[in-house]
DNA sequence: AGCAATTTTGCTGTTTTTTGCAATATATTT
DNA sequence: AAATATATTGCAAAAAACAGCAAAATTGCT
């Protein structure tokens, strides 16, 4: 049997079955272990599928179905993202909230970063999933179409039964006076449980938010532990929050 | 013998079997197998076929499906898609399961339609968000990586509190004597709870996986109400499933 | 036909690739 | 922690590819 033969049964198999084991291959094929390795080795470098312990898998299991639409300011919340990484510690328990710039922070964790994150944005779990050493657990329940989280009241109770060491958040709005606010109610509720679940609260707000608000609250300015901005914690601008008891980053 | 007939029974014979062993077509042509490398050699620079070591394969062999990350079988999946469509109801309650085949259900979804929709699946759940008429859920838990769905004793217990009118769900392998099996216990047991939720159960199933199997069974095959694959419901590789109680669409 | 030039072919020895095996190391499970 | 499964490495045998060479066949020419 050509080699080229072998290797394109591999890759059926893995097409159909998403996953395979090079045992069961190595016996199907009537080859030894060690030439499958090879093959898959081979394989795997050209992209043609993942090599997991013990196997392979499909990429279209795997591959991160990244629709690049560009982010606003994406500079900025790369920055912001950058100082919010710097907090995370090996082994925690983290949350990330929907948005761009907590997006950009589950892109920013590295590889051999052990975490356990919880979140109930799709994308975000989307792009955590490329994280080996990061468990991932999605927090259920209605989707809000724009938001692309899970809202409503099994999500909010969820939450409830959790704690989190860091919950990372975003804002529609965000006042030193009137606090964090958002145009929506359903995605308060969420909010407020996950502040609620997380023993510290670190809000990720780019500064052209600060000092707008809206309808709904979702907490006083008090209940953040750590504020990052993309700007110097000197900044004037951050001067009406510095009354606060609030971490400026 | 002529070169030029020796070249043209060669690539007569790749054609036919898509690949040739050069000492097979040596020994049958009863030349050196020097003269056949030499012509394979020439015949792979004017792009009749493609040498590879030992031997020869057909250039129809690799080229069409070589640089593709794109879901295996597309035409048939999006084949069974379109039967499974067929039995959506205004206003249905529905799980749909994670895989390429689902997913391209999920695709077909057409923007009028209202449903509500349950899944587990991360790329589903990102293809339900462009549907304005449906509703989407998601069942959380800890995000299996390779699968990209929710799995874990909390989504199976959130299944349990939810029926649906319809769970199409896929599976790694299916067996007409051994029913539903997988490769994965943890998936084995989100599937469990989804046909327990589902009053009934579709499975879809593209026809290379019928007659396998592999370490845990999901459930038997009387547990499936109807069975979608690529082929015409009379077709004969589908005889071992008529003496059951399902459906062959 | 005769003959030289060219091409084709088979052979030789050498190099490269492929494969399986065994020993060791690493990962995973119990 | 031990026990098991999987990976890695180095090695050797076998198969295949390659390069060079010379005999044989083919071709083009007179």
């Amino acid at each position: 049997m050509l080699k080229e033969e072998r290797q394109r049964t591999i890759l059926y198999e893995v097409e159909l079955h998403n996953r395979v084991l090079l045992t069961d291959i190595a016996d199907q094929l009537d080859v030894s272990i060690d030439t499958i390795r090879r093959d898959v080795k081979e394989l795997d470098a050209e992209n043609k599928l993942r090599k997991v312990h013990g196997g392979a898998i499909s990429l279209g299991f795997t591959s991160p179905a990244a629709p690049n639409y560009k982010t606003y300011a994406l500079k900025e919340k790369t920055g912001i993202a950058e100082k919010a990484f710097a907090l995370l510690k090996e082994g925690s328990v983290i949350f990330i909230d929907g948005g761009t710039t907590c997006l950009e922070l589950a892109r920013l964790i590295p590889e051999r970063l052990q975490l356990t994150c919880f979140t109930l944005s799709l994308p975000v779990a989307m792009q955590l999933l490329s994280k080996p050493n990061v468990d991932v657990i999605f927090v259920g329940g209605r989707i809000s179409k724009d938001a692309q989280i899970a809202t409503g009241a099994s999500t909010v109770t969820d939450l409830s039964e959790i704690k989190f060491d860091y919950g990372f958040i975003g804002t529609g709005y965000v006042d030193s006076l009137h606090g964090l606010t958002e145009f929506d109610w359903d995605i308060v509720q969420v909010k407020k449980a996950v502040i609620n679940a997380s023993k510290k609260t670190v809000l990720l707000c780019i500064s052209e938010k600060l000092n707008s608000q809206h309808r709904f609250k979702t907490c006083d300015i008090n209940a953040i532990n750590t504020m990052i901005t993309e700007l110097d914690p000197a900044n004037n601008l951050l001067n009406l929050f510095r009354n606060h008891d609030i971490h400026l980053l």
